[in-house]
RNA sequence: GGAGGGAUGGGAGAGUGGCUAAAUCCACCAGACUGUAAAUCUGGCGCCCGACGGGCUACGCAGGUUCGAAUCCUGCUCCCUCCA
């Protein structure tokens, strides 16, 4: 059986099945983060509830603790975590871009240091594809180099043409037949950049693709546009993986640019902040008004946390500080968006997905642009980072 | 009965003549979070106004000193500790 089969197709956007060594994942899919080994808040069983298929872990998290060794010994990411479906791994590079203040890149790796306790930790493209053939994921990724989306163009050219010369390099290290290693596009947001990187990286023929790069600063709008001229530049029988995008608005624009498989930390992220998916858009289950509203955070939702309790209850979990707040709110949130995935599968199957993102952009509605820039330049203000 | 100490904004608690509508923390109000250094962060938080400025009322109560007081003085009320 391929790796990867189309089954049906709306104008770009696709339904397909990814097939693994620990089952299958039908795409559009969207992999919820475990980056340490566990998506925060949940264990295996509570992700196979939500209908999760596949989950991504990090490869510098488990590297650095509790070690490569430890999660081999326990039978590799499936056995130390006790989630026998597919799985898929980070390579590290993303860390290179989230972390920049505390490694160095040279020619040959990425030098880290530490956040945990300050060591140095060298990961060569080589060293991220031995560990990652230790921590035993179904699809893994090379080690790339992901710049800010206000990088000039040299930056990110010499970006594109370090990821290529290590993914050469990875592609060479690679040696389970069992793990599928993908290529990963870059270029910033430069149109010419990205073109050329599809034609390498494709050139190579991996059983997948991801776009790694986006969402690192740039406008939504940027962001589409550098997809809509991406997507088309792969090839159409293997998987498009979309790193790190995961709002609902941007996984229905993905999809609909022909977008296969995806993971993010948001949806995850601000349910433990108290923020959560509703039709329309974004709940902050702190704020008073949901003090008394005893009817479910979202009236027909099937997450189990809707299904058992009032909105009013988990505001108050979440006011009182109850850890079981993050727990129902991950799983609400996560439970949303891979129903979102699930419409989405439906309506492209039954071929009517333009009239499904029209009526998703209908009634649901983002947080304002301007003030998520602000926001987040404060945020990372706090770290120390500007 | 005697000797001390103390009363500050929703709570705790700084502040002992102007830089104080009053630190800080909590609570409260609002917002943000996109391949996780994130159960985090950012604002706001006396009242009023034609508001990136202005006015009014505020540090137990009542007076007083001073150009100016939460800060000094007098009296009162209440609370706490110790001694009898």
């Amino acid at each position: 059986m391929p790796f990867f089969t189309l089954t049906a197709t709306d104008r770009h956007a696709r339904v397909g099945i990814l097939r693994t060594p620990h089952g299958d994942a039908p795409t559009p899919a969207f992999m919820p983060v475990a980056t340490q080994g566990s998506v925060k808040a949940l264990d295996s069983a509570d992700l196979r509830n939500i209908g999760a298929t596949i989950v991504l872990a990090n490869t510098y998290h488990l590297y650095l603790r509790p070690g490569v060794d430890i999660v081999d010994d326990l039978g590799g990411l499936h056995g130390f975590m006790q989630w026998h479906g597919p799985t898929l791994t980070d390579s590290g590079g993303f860390q290179g871009f989230s972390l920049e203040h505390l490694r160095r890149i040279t020619e040959d790796a990425i030098i880290f240091k530490s956040h945990i306790d300050g060591s140095e930790h060298t990961f060569s493209p080589e060293a991220a594809i031995r560990h990652q053939q230790r921590l035993g994921a179904d699809i893994i990724m090379p080690l790339d180099i992901c710049v800010p989306a206000d990088s000039d163009k040299d930056t990110a050219a010499a970006a594109v043409d370090k990821t290529h010369r290590w993914l050469l390099r990875c592609a060479e290290t690679h040696s389970r037949a069992d793990q599928r290693l993908f290529g990963i596009v870059q270029g910033g947001m430069f149109p010419d950049l990205r073109r050329k990187s599809a034609q390498f990286i494709t050139n190579f023929g991996f059983p997948g693709y991801s776009i790694g790069g986006l969402s690192v600063g740039e406008s939504k709008q940027a962001m589409y546009d550098t997809l809509t001229l991406t997507t088309p530049m792969l090839p159409v029988d293997a998987p498009r993986y979309l790193m790190g995008v995961g709002s609902p608005e941007d996984l229905v624009e993905s999809v609909a640019r022909g977008i296969d498989m995806f993971d993010c930390v948001l949806p995850t992220r601000i349910a433990r902040n108290g923020s959560l998916f509703v039709k329309t858009g974004r709940l902050n289950i702190t704020a008073a008004r949901c003090k008394r509203q005893y009817a479910p955070i979202e009236e027909g939702c099937d997450c189990y946390t809707c299904r058992t309790f009032s909105a009013a209850y988990v505001h108050h979990l979440f006011r009182a500080k109850e850890l079981l707040a993050y727990r129902l709110a991950t799983i609400h949130n996560l439970r949303f968006i891979l129903r979102l995935m699930e419409e989405m599968r439906a309506a492209i199957i039954a071929g009517d997905f333009a009239d499904y993102r029209r009526e998703f952009h209908s009634r649901f509605a983002p947080p304002d642009e301007r003030t998520r820039r602000d926001q987040k330049q404060k945020w990372l203000a706090s770290f120390g980072r500007g």
